[in-house]
DNA sequence: TCAAATTCTGACCATTTGGTCAACTTTTTA
DNA sequence: TAAAAAGTTGACCAAATGGTCAGAATTTGA
């Protein structure tokens, strides 16, 4: 029986002070020891406070770390020692700030998941269709260029059924596609573009974009056996953004 | 250390008389014990000769349990003991049949490839770009919504770095992008489709289709909760292929 | 400056896991 | 029908892995 994150739960973290930008419950919970700094995990960076300097520095130190590995092996296919090597720390030492690899793993995805969702607020009824598209299918475009290893950990979390993330979906995500999908709808009804089902057209813009971190092996193979170029991304942004204005019946100004 | 599949190198197989269904080189490498029996791995079934009836029953058994536990963990999460027990069999008799857990893995991958490219093999300059489109787009969702766990390995694989396929990207499927490209691109010089870039529309469609396979549990919850019905791919492939159609100025006669 | 708090780490351990093996049973073949 | 071939399986093993711990080293705060 495998020992993976137990299916979702999220106990509430009732933890660290957490810089609150993140309406999503934190997934993070069970830490190490004395628990008693500022700053959070990764994006307190030099923190404020005096003491925790260490801590911060440390723990963001193996939480990168651990992108790497989780992004290249899995889950269960990582494993602590590797982790711990990544990030030229004896294991016991990454163990002093992340009891289990689970929680570690918590850290990683709780990380990823404000840069997934901050883009995607920005689009507002009173946006321009055209340009409100344009801009979101861009910034994905270039979040697969720069972050692909936190692509490819989502990917792998929701296809392994989302063990820890269901609660997030089943809220958070859930909640802001409802929103957006009214602004695409009240666009419809504007006339500013077709009447096309928000939420599959969500999908085709989430997978088209993220294919270019998850898949980067295969459209590396296929386009032309070397390392993605800034070209092939700008042609990415170019491709898929005509084809969804266009093929929404948006007009261009 | 990681034991995996060893990156690429596919050693070719010299093994058994796999009806040769498959141009692609076959992935299967080391098997059991004295293979000399006819049928492949799954698809010859009920086989046609008299020996082998016990070996491709079993094999096939095998193959559909370890794809099952493929697809949920992954391949280091997925454990030859869980396999055995999924597919009712001790965990020796499994060993009997494959003699790693890499050689499942193969197997079952080798059994994927046919099934993803052949409705890719399809487009022919000669067709109706709108009627092609539009069956390739509805047959690659059909197959998400059929063969799920397929689709899952296959993106695991992928996003892994494509450890034991890097030989078939490289290769097989490269050589048969190039020729839809051209096929796209002939169509563009016939006016009947405006030139968009051939092999990021295919990405597209690749990827908004798969999506619905891959990231099942993120559909499910955003959409409502409830498995993906009949309706919800139905709806997937019109709003797909209304906008890619749309999107790249096809007429749909 | 010195005690308390925090951080660091090698050695160690229980469990899991992929894989082996020899004895046994069933099926095939002649 | 009997020997050969193929299939079955419980018991076993070495390696890998997640996690512990006690003591040493360093940093912090008064």
């Amino acid at each position: 029986m495998e020992t993976g994150p137990g299916p979702a739960g999220c106990g509430r973290a009732a933890d660290e002070g957490m810089s609150g930008k993140l309406m999503i419950e934190d997934i993070r919970r069970d830490e190490a020891p004395g628990e008693t700094h500022s700053g959070s995990a990764v994006t307190g960076g030099k923190s404020t406070g005096k003491t925790g300097q260490i801590r911060a520095r440390n723990k963001a130190r193996i939480i990168a770390a651990a992108e790497e590995v989780f992004a290249a092996k899995g889950y269960a296919g990582a494993t602590t020692a590797e982790i711990a090597a990544s990030a030229a720390l004896p294991k016991a030492n990454v163990h002093y700030y992340f009891s289990t690899k689970e929680a570690i793993y918590r850290a990683v995805i709780d990380n990823i998941l404000d840069l997934w969702l901050e883009p995607f607020q920005r689009i507002t009824e009173d946006d321009d269709p055209a340009e409100a598209l344009a801009t979101y299918i861009r910034t994905k475009i270039m979040l697969s260029r720069d972050r692909p290893l936190a692509s490819r950990i989502y990917a792998n979390e929701i296809i392994r059924g989302a063990p820890i993330l269901s609660d997030y979906l089943q809220n958070d995500l859930r909640e802001w596609v409802a929103e957006k999908s009214d602004v695409l709808r009240k666009w419809a009804d504007k006339g500013l573009m077709d009447p096309v089902e928000p939420a599959h057209l969500l999908f085709l813009i989430w997978a088209s974009t993220q294919h270019y971190a998850d898949f980067q092996v295969q459209a590396k193979a296929v386009l032309h056996h070397r390392d993605l170029t800034e070209e092939d991304f700008e042609t990415a942004v170019t491709t898929i953004t005509r084809i969804v204005l266009k093929g929404c019946g948006i007009e261009v100004s």
